[in-house]
This record gives C-alpha cells, sequence and structure tokens, in this order.
DNA sequence: GTGAAAGCGCTAACAA
DNA sequence: TTGTTAGCGCTTTCAC
C-alpha cells in the first residue's frame, strides 16, 4: 500500500495542496472548519508528511545527526543520552549513527546524514586524521565536534585529558605510591599521547621515571588485550604499587586479571581508571578515576551546535576541566603514606 | 556556503545532469572518460547526493530505522549493535533513535523515521498499548517489533520470558532455596507479567507460594526504588533463601544495597537477575542471570525486516529460548542442597 | 552514449 | 481565505 501524499489529502478534503500545507502549519489565514477538514482527511488517510520532499524546499527539519564510535561503549551512550536530553528540550530530535570504530564506516555515516536533511552535525571521530577528512564533506553544515579527535579548524569541545592525568598521577603520588604503570592504550591513540604527558609531568615532578605499557593489535582486541597482559604482569613479578589504567573499561579488565591471580585491589595494588562510566559506580566496583565529565559535554555540544544553525559563524572551542572521583580502588601505599 | 548540487557537478564537468546522474551510478552506457569527468567534478566541488531528493523518486535508502527505549542501557545498546553489523553485511546502514520511555517520544521518533525516507523500521516499543498506535502510521512500512512489547497483529522476534522465568526458578529451587522473592518489575509490565508466570509456574510445582515485590513509581526512579526496598529488606528481618530479580540492573541495586547493609552474596542470600547484560559479566559481579541472547534476537529482527524489504508479505513470529548463565551469585541453601 | 523533459511530494510567491 | 504555479535535487523515460 502506498503512502498517501499530500494531494491525497487535498482531493479528500475537496481543497488544494496548498491549503493542506497551510493548514498543517496552523497558519491564521486558513478557516477553522478548513482545518477540520484537512485534519479529518489526513487521519482517514494516516498521512506523513514527507520529510524529504519537505527538506528539499530549503527549511529546517529539526534534526540533529549524531556519529559515535561505539553505541555500546557506556561512555558513548551515556553522552548520547545527554545530547538526547538537551536537545529534546529545545525541539530537536537526534538520530544517532555508529561508525564500529571504522574510518570507512564514519564516512558513510556523515554522508548519510549529509544527504538526509539535517540541521546539524554533532561528531566524535575516531582519530584526529578522519576527522581531516570529513572537512570537505561538511562543508557549510553547522558541526560540533566532541573528543580530542579534531582538527583545529572545527569547532569542538573536550575534555583537558593531560590536566586529568596529571591530576590522577598527583593524587597516586600523594598516596604514598611510588613505582606507578601507565597500563593501556593504543600508540596511535591521540587521548592516549595527552594523557602520558599529564602522567609524566606528576612522575617528573618527584623525579619519578614511571612506566608505561603500551596496547598493540586490532581495536576490537583490546580488552583481551589488557586481559592478557595484566595475567603477565601480576604473574611475573612484583607488580607496581598502583596502576594507571588508560580507561575504566581497561581497568576493569585488570581488575578481573587480578581477580583470576588472587591479587588484592587495593591491598595488593591500587588501581585507577579513566572516563567515568557508569560500570565504574557498580557496588563491588567501586573504581576510583577521573571524569570527563561527558553529560557536561554533551550539553555544551548541543548548544554550541545551535548557536551554529541559528547563524553564529565563528569557530568555538570549549575545554572542559576533568574531575578525580575518588572511590575505593586506591589506598595508601604501606608503609608509605602521604609525604 | 551552499552545497553543490548535480547541476553544478553537470556544469562543471561539461553534460546534462541526466549523465551525471548515471555516472555516478556507474552505469555500462557511461563512456570511460565521462565517467572520469564527472568524478573530477564531484570531487572539486565536494559533491553529496542529497538524499531526500533521491528518495522522492522512489527508490530504497538502503537505511533501516531503530527505535530504542534507552540507548545508555547496555541490553539495547548491545542488541543495537549486533543489528547494525548484520545490517551492514548486508549493505544497509541502521539509523538509531531514543524514545526515552516516552509514549510522545516514541511517536516522534517513529514519524521522524516514516518521513525520513526510510526502508524499513525496527522497534523496541516501550508498551503493548504504544504499539498498537503506531499501527495507523507505519501502514505498509516494513517493520519487525522486538521484545515483548508488540501486537499480534505485527511481525516480532522475542524471547519467552516465561520459560526463562521458569527455569531460573527451577535452578533456584534445585539449589535447595524454598523462600524465594521475585523482586522488582512494574505492575503494568508486560515483561513482568511473562516472568512472574513462569516463577510461580516452578514455586507451584513444589507446593511452595513464593512471593513478590512489585516495583512503583515513574520509571526513572526504578532504580532507587530497587535500592531502598532492598535495604528495608536486608533491615527488616530474615531475608528470603534466594532473590529472583526482574532485571540485571535491578540485581546490581540489590547487590549494591546488600553490599550496604554487610549482607554477603551468595552466601547469606542467592541472587539471581534477568538479561544478562554485560555489566553482569564484570570481575567481582559475575552475576547469574537469564540470557534472552539479544544478539540473535538482533540477527533475527534484521533478516526478517530485509525479508520484508525484500517482498515478503506475510507476518513473522520468531520465539526464542533463553538461556540459564551461571555464574557465582547463587549457591546451595546451607543444610538444603539438591533434594 | 547523451540530452531534454517530466515528475517525485512539498512549500512559497503570487493571483484571485 | 484559498488556488495556481514554479521549483527544490534527483532519476527516469524517451528522443536524438
Amino acid at each position: 500500500m502506498k503512502r498517501a501524499t499530500i494531494k491525497d489529502v487535498a482531493a479528500l478534503a475537496g481543497v488544494s495542496a496548498a491549503t493542506v500545507s497551510r493548514a498543517l502549519d496552523d497558519r491564521p489565514e486558513i478557516r477553522g472548519d478548513t482545518k477540520e477538514k484537512v485534519r479529518e482527511a489526513c487521519q482517514r488517510l494516516g498521512y506523513v508528511p514527507n520529510a524529504a520532499a519537505r527538506g528539499l524546499t530549503g527549511r529546517g527539519t529539526n534534526v540533529i545527526g549524531m556519529v559515535v564510535p561505539d553505541v555500546s561503549n557506556p561512555y558513548f551512550s551515556g553522552m548520547a543520552t545527554a545530547i538526547e536530553a538537551r536537545a529534546a528540550q529545545e525541539g530537536y530530535r537526534v538520530l544517532l549513527s555508529n561508525s564500529m570504530r571504522s574510518e570507512e564506516q564514519e564516512i558513510r555515516a556523515i554522508d548519510q546524514f549529509l544527504a538526509r536533511q539535517i540541521d546539524g552535525l554533532l561528531v566524535a571521530a575516531i582519530s584526529p586524521q578522519s576527522q581531516a577528512r570529513h572537512g570537505a564533506l561538511i562543508r557549510g553544515l553547522p558541526c560540533v565536534y566532541i573528543g580530542v579527535n579534531h582538527s583545529e579548524a572545527c569547532s569542538y569541545v573536550m575534555a583537558d585529558n593531560t590536566v586529568g592525568a596529571y591530576e590522577a598521577t598527583r593524587y597516586l603520588l600523594d598516596l604514598g605510591h611510588r613505582d606507578i604503570l601507565f597500563f593501556g592504550g593504543r600508540e596511535t591513540s591521540r587521548t592516549r599521547e595527552l594523557r602520558i604527558k599529564g602522567f609524566y609531568q606528576a612522575m617528573a615532578e618527584e623525579g619519578l621515571e614511571g612506566r608505561e605499557l603500551i596496547a598493540v593489535g586490532d581495536v576490537r582486541q583490546l580488552r583481551q588485550w589488557s586481559y592478557e597482559q595484566a595475567l603477565d604482569l601480576f604473574e611475573s613479578g612484583p607488580a607496581p604499587d598502583a596502576i594507571f589504567a588508560f580507561s575504566d573499561i581497561t581497568a576493569l579488565k585488570i581488575m578481573e586479571a587480578a581477580e583470576e591471580r588472587g591479587v588484592r585491589i587495593p591491598e595488593d595494588v591500587s588501581l585507577l581508571g579513566y572516563d567515568n562510566i557508569s560500570f565504574a559506580a557498580l557496588p563491588r566496583i567501586d573504581l576510583t578515576t577521573v571524569s570527563q565529565r561527558k553529560f557536561r559535554m554533551g550539553e555544551i555540544a548541543v548548544t554550541r551546535l545551535l548557536e551554529q544553525i541559528r547563524g553564529r559563524k565563528e569557530r568555538t572551542v570549549d575545554l572542559l576541566q576533568p574531575e578525580l572521583v575518588v572511590r575505593s580502588t586506591c589506598i595508601k601505599k604501606e608503609g608509605g603514606g602521604p609525604r
């Protein structure tokens, strides 16, 4: 069964298509009873205006698109939820598309959105390189990047990862830990680059060297990698005083390996994550971590995007200060204590 | 800056719009060098075909829409991911929209999709009632419902919740538990209705009564409610032998309250969840639960939807058998043991 | 092999 | 207050 068009409605209501259009727009120049007739006809035919055709004539759609690397990652789904709530307040709907951490899929997602008459775009890109490739596509479309993966040519909102890592490391140091291991993250990750900088900065202040473990292999195997490396680490000799995990997800895998090896957290080794995903607050997990304040980040991103949609021309940059969330996986080092 | 149209490309390439259209479709009748010219012009102008206009002329868009109650719920985001992977294999993209557990938002989401030239729709509805209201909107559009909230008039895929609950309860019974409490779920929930049926069925077989706790209040407050009720439960006297939680999320809140009250799980009370969300497998959580096999469910949903898109007319119904996932939160009752 | 023209469903400018 | 007309960007006949 073909869907009803505005013409079908017009015919049934005995008016012209233009009148139907105006009636549905609830314009004042249309008589009440005409509107009534039109509404009735729409009802009868199950008429839904075709947004494609509408978009064609050049008005806004009140829809914004959002591209994320992976919806099943609580970091992104949490942010998406905040964004949708905020957008809804402003009368916008959000359409979500997954790039599955593939450059090609990311491009296709953006492409789809561009072709689909949206008013603006929010992108959590998978790498700074990938962002560079979007520019040509996006052109004049209002767009805000979220997170560290963006070029300097676009508007973006990000948390200060270096400061976050610095403060987290300071916290560990103040707890008396000396041998601290930065665990995970891939070499190509910009996020890692920023975090490790903060880490070494804090370590250097104490005249400490610090050590790190760089993740290798396919992005999709990272969790497995973390688990195996942690197993090795706990097996092969004295563990560090504390582990600063690249992300909460990594921390969780480390915790799993510790469990497996009978290493107690935090008694034997302190563990600190990054991101403050909802998992981290779970009973028994209760992971000490750094919050990127993703809800706030989402809100700001929507606000900036709407400003653009409403005419703002200048590029915007928002840098959020992260926040240490102290829970129970880090304790004072035995015999150490704050200096 | 306006986006380039097919005409701009045509002008730059020195051909007609029709030729551009054909060239981009890689049709054999177009000469190779013409295609080359066209491709180059597209490149230069950053041309992206407008899907709206394309959809207008009536061909498929290779996009399917999916409506979920809440992306930040791992149950749905997990399923969405499975669906996207499967759809991608078949050359389809998935656009995700959140209903935020509101009937109004759900309708708007569907509306949006209908208006947006998608080839098919996947819906995880928030209630059976809400589904009834979609019918008029959806009309002939290929559509598959996921989960228990659907009418009998549409195609759907769901897990057998009654059998799942029955088997889980049997498991608890076989472990020697007698006083089992079914905890949570709102009175209006169809899911609850089905699960509690299985629960009482198993209990009745043993000549046991069983007891239940019905959740009240706003959906968004449910977690808080679970936590508080569990606190009360553990405080006000002898806890049951075992708790069968309405969902994993509920179980997690119960676990939190137990922690708070010094009640040990599973030593003092066994705990069983439902859904097998990814949280449940976390170290230290390790929750025994029932899997709805949501990945499989997602795959089947996509398959059925594509069948419809490709012409199948009949309604389809798929019922999945759930699976008990034994982990560590349920143990034999002290002094009880399997009979 | 390519171009001209019609039409998809809708809205906006102009008439009546 | 309402109808007529043109045109949004694209695809698809039908000619050439």
